[in-house]
DNA sequence: CTCTGTGAATATATTCACAGCC
DNA sequence: GGCTGTGAATATATTCACAGAG
């Protein structure tokens, strides 16, 4: 995002706590899922390793990212399940009902609509827009396909928090300009582009193609650092003890 | 990962350089992106400036990131478009051919499967498996949807490079499991949960609902600094000039 | 005079290590 | 004794600012 949470407005009050950093906030939904995941099991405390494992980080970096949220735990004991998830939620904002439209109804558009994961977490996707005439009608995840031409309206009447580009790179930028002008301040991007948003509006970018370029990056570098084993075929490497 | 290179081995040479920071590799498919539009455009050479507006960060941390592969520019003029994206596709690993499994065949594996941005980059995507036998014989952009249990075989005749995972969560650690015994050691995984794997083998995971999750963080975070308008409905708070 | 490449300065993030509470 | 919460130490990342090449 561009804004700056630095620079304060003069009447407004506000951070008693000084603000949870960027880092901190991406592990949440981290500890969250674990959380539930054992709550679900029954499990009702969890120690900081016994978290940190379930998240797969270190412990200390659970204690340390919890202690910015306040002190939740108990010394000798650790975090009671259900207190945790609380206020992890809280911090998130997941105890408001979110409401989501996705534009884009190909198959990643479809993805997302028929995702689960969103509804648990008070993520509404209140509707689904194409661009395509000959998808509009279609009923996926009991939504019907609507028109990109009534972006403006759905936003409007639907009060639509946080918008989803799963579409082209060349229809992303114009698509976006459009939500941020019906009011939209957060936008989800899947598109392969970088988009560009006036202050105050916040994009986070998912990139398939990416995250696949990092995983070759690594592997390249790991099977130099083996030296190039010249064997065609399967590489069955011992990477595991070399490095 | 759980590799560390800074424990060398004995006999193995190495690193000339000093290895590339992980937040440059991260932007480096950003950077050849925007050179890829760039050369489309019959643009032969960009600044730091130009490159940095385009890829959505600062000019500075380009020409950083840069330096890190070598000193590819020249003074007084900017860098020559075709030659950085040799130069940054020879550093990601991009000038071989990379060989993709699929094991999933939802939404989101046709999805990935058919976006078109993997071939483009040297990923080729060499196989679909999906546990439902109703969709194994299904045909998405030119392959054939295989049974899972075939995951071994394929792994081995197609020398499967990375293994990309876009199943349900509780399906996710056995498959991988399988993927590295099998002998694939980058993997990415689309499943909601933290997969355990040996060292030596690199996981990246892409959470949708993690990012909605941090989008509302900091959308929640906005509206109480703007002081909670009590504006039923569309909320339409200037941002852009409060923050 | 422009624009790269890079040390130095700053900001963020992670890990260590231990005091203090249960 | 076990485990949290946190300062201090370290490691990484980003930004600044300018010397020097073209």
């Amino acid at each position: 995002m561009s804004t700056d949470s630095s620079t304060r407005l003069p009447g407004a009050a506000r951070p008693l706590r000084p603000a949870v950093p960027e880092a901190t906030v991406a592990r949440l939904p981290v500890y969250l899922r674990a959380l539930t995941a054992a709550a679900e099991d029954g499990v009702d405390t969890l120690s900081s390793d016994e978290l940190a494992t379930a998240a797969g980080v270190g412990s200390a970096m659970v204690r340390k990212d919890l202690s910015h949220l306040g002190s939740y735990g108990t010394r000798g004991v650790g975090y009671e399940v259900d207190y945790l998830i609380y206020q992890i939620s809280r911090e998130l904002g997941l105890t408001q009902d979110w409401r989501v439209l996705i534009v884009g109804a190909g198959n990643l558009g479809h993805a997302l609509a028929n995702y689960g994961g969103f509804a648990s977490r008070g993520f509404r996707v209140v509707a689904l827009l194409d661009l395509d005439a000959a998808r509009v009608g279609e009923h996926i995840a009991g939504l019907h396909v609507d028109s990109v031409d009534r972006l403006e309206q759905v936003v409007a009447e639907a009060g639509v928090h946080i918008g989803v580009l799963a579409l082209p790179a060349d229809a992303a930028q114009a698509t976006c300009d459009r939500l941020v002008a019906a009011g939209v301040t957060s936008v989800l991007n899947f598109a392969p582009c970088v988009l560009e948003v006036p202050a105050g509006v916040m994009v986070r970018k998912v990139d398939l193609s990416t995250e696949l370029q990092i995983l070759a990056f690594h592997q390249q570098r790991r099977v130099f650092q083996v030296e190039r084993h010249p064997v065609a075929g399967r590489s069955r490497v011992p990477l595991a003890e070399a490095l």
